[in-house]
Formats: C-alpha cells, sequence, structure tokens
RNA sequence: UGGGGUGUAGCCAAGCGGUAAGGCAAGGGACUUUGACUCCCUCAUUCGCUGGUUCGAGUCCAGCCAUCCCAG
C-alpha cells in the first residue's frame, strides 16, 4: 500500500517536531516545512525566526525526512503585520496569530503543499479532527489537554481544509508530547513554550505600530463614564477594553479601560463591574460543525484564546453576523477579538468580534 | 496677615507616646502561540522644617514654613 504524503508545518517548536515524528512514526511519508515569515532574528520561541528555523531543520535531520524553508515575508508582511496595524488604527485590538493561521499557515503554504502533492498537512495545534457520524461533517475538536486546547485559533477552518489535515499532537498532552521529543532526542524538547507576538520584537506593539506602521500616537482624554477628565492618555492605540496596567491614575479602586471613543479621541475608564456586558455582535464567521446557522442556537463561547466558555445563544443577524446573548454577562467583551462557539468538544464556529 | 483647619511614599490614607496599616499608581516575576485579565513579589530607617519635653515622638510643646476655609 502506499505511503501517505503529509507536510507538517514545522515552526520549530516541540509540538510541530512531535507532530512530525507521530505522522511519521504512523507510517506518512513526511516532509516538513518552515516559514521564514520576519525579519526579526533574535526572538528564540516565536514564529518565523532564524533560530526557530534551524531548530526545525535540526528536527528533520535528526528523523530523517526531507526538510525546507519558504520565504513567506511579503506575505505576512501584508496579511499579518499591515493588518495588525490596521486593526489598531480602526480602534479593535486585534489576534495576528489568527490572520496567520488563515492566510499563511493554512493559506499560502496549505495551498503550496497540496499543489505539490501532499495527501495531507499538519501542524502541531492541541487541537483534534473528527467527524459527525450523521451529518458527515468535519469536526474540529479540542485537544486532548484541556489546559493546551489551541482549537480557538483554529476556528477558521474549512470544511476540505479539516478533511486534509492532521493534528496528532492533540491526542496527548504537552508533558507526554515534550517526553516524546525528548526520548527520541529532539534538540527542541525543552524549548519553551511560544508567547508574544512574533514580529514585535520586544513585545512592545505600540513601539511596532509607530516604527513599523508609521502610527503618530495622539494624546487625548481619559475620561470617566460621566465624561469627567481623569488625565491624558497616550494615545488610542496603547489601550485596549479591560485593559488595567499602565494607565497611570490612581484612584480608591482599579481603573479599567471600558472602551475608547474614537469621535472624541477619548479613552473611557470605568470599575471592573463596568466591564460586564451580555451581547456582542460578531461578523466574518465560519462554521465548522454545521453548514450555515439559520436559526438561534445554544452554544458555549469564549471571546478571547485564553478564557473559559460561557453559555450564550447565538443567533443570525441580517448580513452575515450573528449576536450573541451569554447567559452571564462577560468581562471586557473587545472588538477585533474572536469570539468561538462550542458544543461540546466540537467548534460550531466563530468570528469577529465588531461589538 | 484676624480666626479656624491641614501638612505621613507619585496619589489617597490609617496612626492619638513605644519604635510607619491599607488602597491606587509604579517596577519585577509567573501565566499565555494575540492584545488584555489574573496571580505573586517589591515599593517611606521615615512622617513640612527647626528646636524642646520624654528612657522613648509621626504622635506632646514652641517657633517657622506651606496650604485650605472663614472673616476682610
Amino acid at each position: 500500500m502506499e505511503q501517505k504524503k503529509v507536510t507538517v508545518a514545522m515552526s520549530g517548536g516541540v509540538d510541530s517536531a512531535a507532530a512530525a515524528l507521530l505522522l511519521q512514526n504512523a507510517g506518512y511519508a513526511v516532509t516538513g516545512v518552515t516559514l521564514r515569515l520576519h525579519a526579526y532574528k533574535d526572538r528564540p520561541g516565536t514564529c518565523g525566526a532564524a533560530d526557530d528555523i534551524a531548530d526545525a531543520r535540526r528536527v528533520a535531520e535528526a528523523l530523517g525526512f526531507p526538510h525546507r524553508v519558504l520565504d513567506y515575508c511579503d506575505l505576512f508582511r501584508r496579511q499579518v503585520m499591515d493588518r495588525f496595524v490596521a486593526a489598531y488604527c480602526g480602534g479593535e485590538t486585534p489576534n495576528p496569530c489568527l490572520d496567520c493561521n488563515r492566510a499563511i499557515k493554512f493559506g499560502a503554504l496549505w495551498d503550496t503543499a497540496r499543489a505539490e502533492g501532499a495527501d495531507y498537512f499538519a501542524t502541531g495545534h492541541y487541537a483534534r479532527v473528527g467527524q459527525d457520524a450523521v451529518t458527515g461533517r468535519s469536526l474540529l475538536l479540542r485537544g486532548r489537554d484541556r489546559r493546551k486546547d489551541q482549537s480557538y485559533v483554529l476556528y477558521q477552518l474549512s470544511q476540505d481544509q479539516l478533511s486534509h489535515l492532521l493534528l496528532p499532537v492533540g491526542e496527548y498532552d504537552k508533558p507526554a508530547v515534550r517526553r516524546m521529543a525528548e526520548s527520541r532526542g529532539l534538540i527542541n524538547a525543552a524549548k519553551p513554550d511560544s508567547q508574544d507576538i512574533c514580529f514585535v520584537p520586544d513585545g512592545d506593539y505600540v513601539s511596532f505600530l509607530q516604527s513599523y506602521g508609521g502610527v503618530a500616537l495622539q494624546p487625548g482624554d481619559f475620561v470617566d463614564e460621566a465624561g469627567h477628565v481623569l488625565g491624558r492618555h497616550r494615545g488610542l492605540v496603547c489601550y485596549t477594553t479591560g485593559q488595567r496596567k499602565g494607565l497611570g491614575i490612581s484612584a480608591d479602586s482599579p481603573l479599567y479601560v471600558l472602551r475608547k471613543d474614537e469621535a472624541s479621541g477619548t479613552v473611557v475608564l470605568g470599575p471592573e463591574s463596568a466591564l460586564y456586558s451580555e451581547t456582542l455582535v460578531a461578523e466574518g464567521l465560519n462554521w465548522i460543525s454545521i453548514p450555515a446557522l439559520t436559526a438561534p442556537l445554544t452554544v458555549t463561547a469564549k471571546t478571547r484564546y485564553s478564557q473559559k466558555e460561557a453559555e450564550a445563544v447565538v443567533e443570525p443577524l441580517d448580513g452575515d453576523g450573528v449576536l450573541v446573548r451569554f447567559a452571564e454577562p462577560q468581562r471586557a467583551i473587545t472588538p477585533g477579538q474572536a469570539v468561538v462557539f462550542y458544543d461540546g468538544e466540537s467548534v460550531v464556529g466563530g468570528g469577529t468580534i465588531r461589538a
């Protein structure tokens, strides 16, 4: 029987290395591909940096399968970095990893792999692919390691993609993945988990917006809900809903960013209790377990990557949007972030929060 | 310059003779494939200044300075 060919997107971290290892052990003909996404070389533990590319290559060599590096810097700049800047300029708080997954990893890289004859595509995400016995639809399931579950960042996958996607790491928990890599002697077995935005060198996204995006900070007033001026802010772009640190304003109790008012250029501050709301509107939806939303549906949903889901009802609006009504008020619902819906272990779909 | 009040860390603020609470802000760390949140740690050898009383003063006394309110 002919060996199935799989292209594994390797970041240079343990997870994707373990994915390659698992697939190889399962009998697949593995090809590793690592992307060069930007020129920030000294950022170990992030996607697309030089050190990580070298790590990925060494893992491929150790396991004895072909490995290639593709330069997607231009595409990454247009599809991720520029959109990141644009979103902030539009008053939203983007999640660049979602754009990268959609346009780069599961976009351009995916297309390239398929075009080159790969039967399957694989990554090191902590999530699983399944199939609905009744509808026959491909499903995106949470990773077994609930604590590391990354199904949230994959909510934009299509049926076609899911039916050709392998997520072997999703069956394991992180410690097990490290042990696997360790026992196989892979050099990145103990490499720290990635964090922070890969293209923002020092974690200072505001400096990035200024230097790369040419964004000029426009100072304005911090005001309370009644409109009283509380102080001066550095520029709307420097803040996000729910933010506490960095406001520099002392009060009886902590103050949080309630919202940013583009029209007046003010940042509205208030107590934590004022941060909760029961509804949100999302657009740009992608459905996975269902073909489309035609009637209100009860789900659990989360409004940011690291958050526990909460019960909600999603209902279709005119156009392509949805209204999400939570059973309990949610903290700091933030425009630009994604809301992802679940039905138990399965991702129902998701979209971008607009308000 | 007549009367009264107040002066404790960046801000607010406990303290009432026995050797500086707390909150906010800030800094550091943890967590985290986004931004945030959260959690942990740190943050006044010193209480407007100068003297005095006392074994001992932020706490009592005197003077000065500053500031607020009322009266002018």
